[in-house]
DNA sequence: TTCATCACATAACCTCAAGTCATCTGACGC
DNA sequence: GCGTCAGATGACTTGAGGTTATGTGATGAA
């Protein structure tokens, strides 16, 4: 028979009376009157042309057929009934949990997420944010977003490009206008160079734009990007950032990028213990994570 | 979850939605539009507290408790589908079949079995008159009805007694009134006799009035008691009948029983192999034929 | 960029399946 | 006899469940 079909009302109505032995009970049971449950269950008797009451005085009883049907029905709606309270009385979803770098979260996932949050309200994201990869099986998170040199940097564990990355000097917009007419690369040397853990990333970039001999500069040291790039933006010095990073401060206009010239460093992955086997929700945000880098 | 709150509507519209992935698809399984599924599948989200469907740009997934209530529902409805299926299809009901003796059939079960139809018309019922027991292994008959002289006289079958019998003469109104005023049992020597099969009743019934030096006598004999009582309707004389298969011709009159003087002869059981595992039908025909006698 | 399209959401309204009410029936059992 | 009780039935009513029309936002082709 047809899904569309099913005469469900009707079934409840035999469902009950078949237990009660009694039409009146059910219509107790189901709070209706006696007449409805005695209709419902005579048009399911037309339907399937069979009895499956055999009216006694003042009692049914269920006919062969009645009997089979009742209890097909009895598990089913009882597994109905227990599964529906099951979900009713679950516990709110627990967000998904995102492992990311303090760098990342803070530059580029923490002012994406209002988008994502507006398109699906009903998903809850919660970042957390440390230096060392996840410990996934401890199930702190459910996937990791990680910058690394080279792919599969992290065994047992699936890992899929969201983008590469190439850094570029980035200064306030007001410490551009101080300087010169036209910044160049020389023209930096003059300036404070904020310098983030290792300064080989400075030479690198000098080697890049044309000026191999300069020697390693000074200037402060930030423990990771988004440090350096916040002191940037308050006009404290030139730091070097990768576009993940400073895209949202470029977007905002905190900070500018004079220079087209970018030395490439690694890339950023997101990572998952199994992406198959992601919870639906956690494959919608990595679904939409993979969709902003394409 | 209470019965009577079961959203089966709701429920059948989200197994379908959950089933085809698709809100547009259901609706055109289910003949409904697409809205109405819409609103069915938010409205059980709301009532259970937790999305079902994760909504995504033109698509729709399952949440971990979408997937779990999914399956419980597609095994639940796809098992009602079947057995309604099954039902609808059956042939119809097998009528009850009853083993009678001819006698019997004749005399009490055809005048009664009107009523019976008119209390219970979905139920038929098919009268298999022989003379041995039915052979109830060969699905010959459901139950049978047994005059016997003892308790337990069938083997592996169970037998609940209906009424005991006692014989008395019975005849014609007609032949009455041609009689002497007061019909005595000495009177009845100068009417033809009826016998059944043995001539041995009479005998034992002029003892019982009194008359114990009666020889046999001469009279016509009946393979079978309802042939014996036609003829005393038709006024062919006088036959002995038990109170069983007199009583409809005494109350239409055919017959008349002028004595009080009856001999008891064995007593009708009703028997059958198994009392508990009749048919619902053959136990409303076996509930009923106590209740006559009862 | 603009426009068409597609899938789901939503608002307003409608309709008939399902229910109610009142009454009937027929068998007990006191 | 007479009250009672369980189910059946006819006439009427109502709200769950539907419809239509339109909105929304992402996508992809022109």
């Amino acid at each position: 028979m047809k899904r569309g079909r099913l005469p469900l009302t009707a079934l409840r109505s035999f469902e009950a009376a078949g237990r009660h032995q009694s039409f009146t009970l059910a219509a107790e049971e189901l709070f209706v009157s006696q007449a409805a449950i005695s209709r419902q269950i005579r048009e399911l008797e037309e339907m399937l042309g069979h009895d499956l009451f055999l009216r006694r005085h003042r009692q049914v009883t269920l006919t062969e057929r009645g009997q089979a049907l009742l209890g097909l029905l009895t598990d089913s709606f009882d597994n109905m009934s227990r599964i529906l309270e099951e979900i009713r009385a679950a516990p709110p979803d627990k967000p998904v949990r995102i492992s990311v770098e303090p760098s990342f979260a803070a530059c580029w996932l923490v002012p994406k997420l209002n988008r994502f949050r507006e398109t699906f309200p009903e998903i809850e994201v919660m970042i957390v944010s440390e230096a060392k990869l996840v410990e996934f099986r401890g199930g702190e998170a459910e996937i990791g977003i990680r910058w690394s040199g080279k792919a599969s940097s992290w065994p047992r564990m699936q890992a899929k490009l969201l983008t590469k990355a190439a850094m570029s000097p980035v200064l306030a917009p007001a410490l551009l206008e101080q300087a010169a007419a036209a910044l160049t690369p020389e023209g930096l040397l003059e300036h404070t160079l904020l310098h983030e853990e290792k300064r080989l990333y400075w030479q690198q970039w000098f080697v890049a734009a044309g000026l191999p001999d300069v020697p390693p500069q000074p200037g402060p040291l930030f423990a990771g990007t988004s440090l350096a790039l916040d002191a940037a933006a308050r006009g404290h010095g030139v730091a070097l950032g990768d576009n993940v990073l400073v895209e949202d401060m470029l977007r905002t206009g905190d900070l500018v990028q004079p220079f087209a010239t970018s030395i490439p460093c690694g890339a950023y992955w997101l990572v998952a213990p199994d992406f198959a086997r992601l919870s639906p929700a956690a494959r919608v945000f990595a679904d939409w994570l993979l969709a902003e880098f394409s």
